[in-house]
DNA sequence: CATGAATGAGCGTTCATTCAT
DNA sequence: GATGAATGAACGCTCATTCAT
């Protein structure tokens, strides 16, 4: 009884959160964030118990979206080459759908509110990725380096090939398939 | 022929704001850097007009060094590979030799306080490897993609050869190497 | 060089805090004493670190000045009962010509904030009193007892004795006397 | 005959009120009380209007408490002095065993949320101790002196040695006697 | 009536920038 | 110039009180 805490608030503040913090960065005030949620900014603080705590929920929210959207969909069957295709492909997709999360997500890397518990969480949901990746440069030049090495190469050519795409969404397809080509020639 | 006293404060500021950012982030106050710098807090608006500008001039130094460290010796009659390979080991070797520097510019690369302007000067500094990119990648697989694209890549890669490098240094070279070529690889 | 730090503020600012704290309690805003005072709410912070710093300045100030209050023109040469009485009075006289002060000083005295350091300080501003008290108690019913036992029956009756001033001005000498002589017939 | 289930609320809050009164001051939130007395923070508001209403009734509720533990057993057909001294140490006896309610009724007692009626209220409550005192001075040296003022006195003095004896347990009994002592010269 | 989420004014403190010295 | 005190808007967070459930 009494009025239950509501998802749709905390889902609305996170939301709300991803646009302040894409357009004016971390500094963005708690209150704009919560005047954006509908919300007085008394209020955001029952659903996050700081603001550090609201970024680092976020960011793996954020991580975590990002980490389904490209395994969604994923042919388990198909050839290796052509499962990471998938999941590269759809990580643009997602890049290029959701240019505010992108945003934001890059600001939450780079923060030092961002906690090792939180970075460590992240890891974990990216499992499925590190997995197909780790098969992928099994018999690769790489095949001796350390894979947070190699799925920080991933990362950054994807980063990179974002840009690219969202830079000049005309070839869109194209560059999708020059940044991945590049990929698999770097660890495959 | 002694620099006249006031760009001594100048280059005091813009050092003690490397340090300052490396260590407290871009949200470091002002006074904080005079203080380091040995300088009154009002003084550094005599030498920058605001805290975005000292972080502007501060992001294109260090992308000046950056470069120009990158290029110092160049054995400009040498084969193209080993021009590259000349180019981005000093580019290791100044990151391993500037871990400040290195953070602060990590920092600003990703601030919203640096303009579009200051971005385009810094890319400017760069055209003596933007040239050199430019030959490499010539004949290779990325010679129809768009400079910026092929540009952003080595850039990403150099990062991450440089996060591997400082996280385990006891293994410095053989991950120069192995980073240059996923870079060859990719590009040539 | 600089506009030198102004002891006036700063005995502005504390005056004005003596004033808010009087009539609003130690919960008054830093605001309004700096306000009160004529001064940015900012500028309170480059003469007090905290709220805390302020407060407990102001608590050894006040003690300090009620101390010397009573210990002025004390006539060092006349018989005992003679210097406690003039001591006595004076602190009474204190008391009716800095009614805000006293009121402040009564809230200081119980709050937390109050350091045992600033404590013990206070405590030994009132050495030359306490020594006054030592030689009265000397051979009195007392005698035995601690001193801080002895300076707080003699601080308690000295503020019921303020209070019945206070409240009926008109017998003020008659009260002071009535009080002091209970206090004799304590301690002698 | 059970209190019906509000009256234990009630209580629970007060009792609730003193414990975190005693620990955090008068500054502590509504809710911790609340939540200390297994309580929901707006339940608080149903039994009291607001927190001064909950301070001033806890106020009146202690010095109740405090007047009639003192006067309990009175000895009422002995001789004055020794029914005086009961008191007394009855009053004592109360503080060593009930610190937290001390501590309480000493933040209370110089709030300004405490209203005037409260502390007539209180007055009231203590009629019987009064009584007491009146045919006690009545021919001692302060048989002229306002009722206001000798009450005063007595309470600052008991104030006086409840603090000695809480500061050293052990010769409380001694202490306790030393005190009336005092008291009694001051009076009789 | 109990509950606890919602509200929003209010607080102490910080900090970029200005300006008196 | 150089200095550092002055300024005041802004921020994250708290809490008495209200009100939907």
């Amino acid at each position: 009884m009494a009025r239950p805490r509501s998802d749709d608030r905390r889902s609305a503040l996170m939301a709300a959160a991803i646009r302040v913090i894409a357009s004016q960065g971390l500094g963005a005030p708690t209150a704009k964030i919560a005047k954006e949620a509908g919300v007085s900014n008394g209020s955001l603080f029952t659903y996050f118990e700081t603001k550090a705590d609201l970024l680092n929920h976020l960011y793996l929210d954020l991580k975590t979206g990002q980490a389904s959207a490209a395994l969604e969909g994923l042919p388990v069957g198909a050839e290796l080459r052509a499962q990471v295709f998938h999941l590269w492909s759809h990580w643009m997709d997602w890049a290029v759908s959701n240019p505010e999360k992108r945003r934001a997500l890059a600001q939450l890397d780079v923060s030092d509110e961002i906690t090792p518990a939180s970075r460590a969480a992240a890891h974990q949901t990216m499992a499925g990725i590190a997995a197909l990746l780790e098969r992928s440069r099994a018999n690769g030049p790489l095949r001796d380096a350390p894979m947070t090495f190699v799925a920080a190469i991933m990362d950054a050519l994807a980063e990179v090939t974002m840009d690219a795409i969202i830079r000049d969404p005309a070839n869109a397809e194209q560059r999708c398939t020059v940044g991945f080509e590049a990929l698999w020639r770097v660890i495959a």
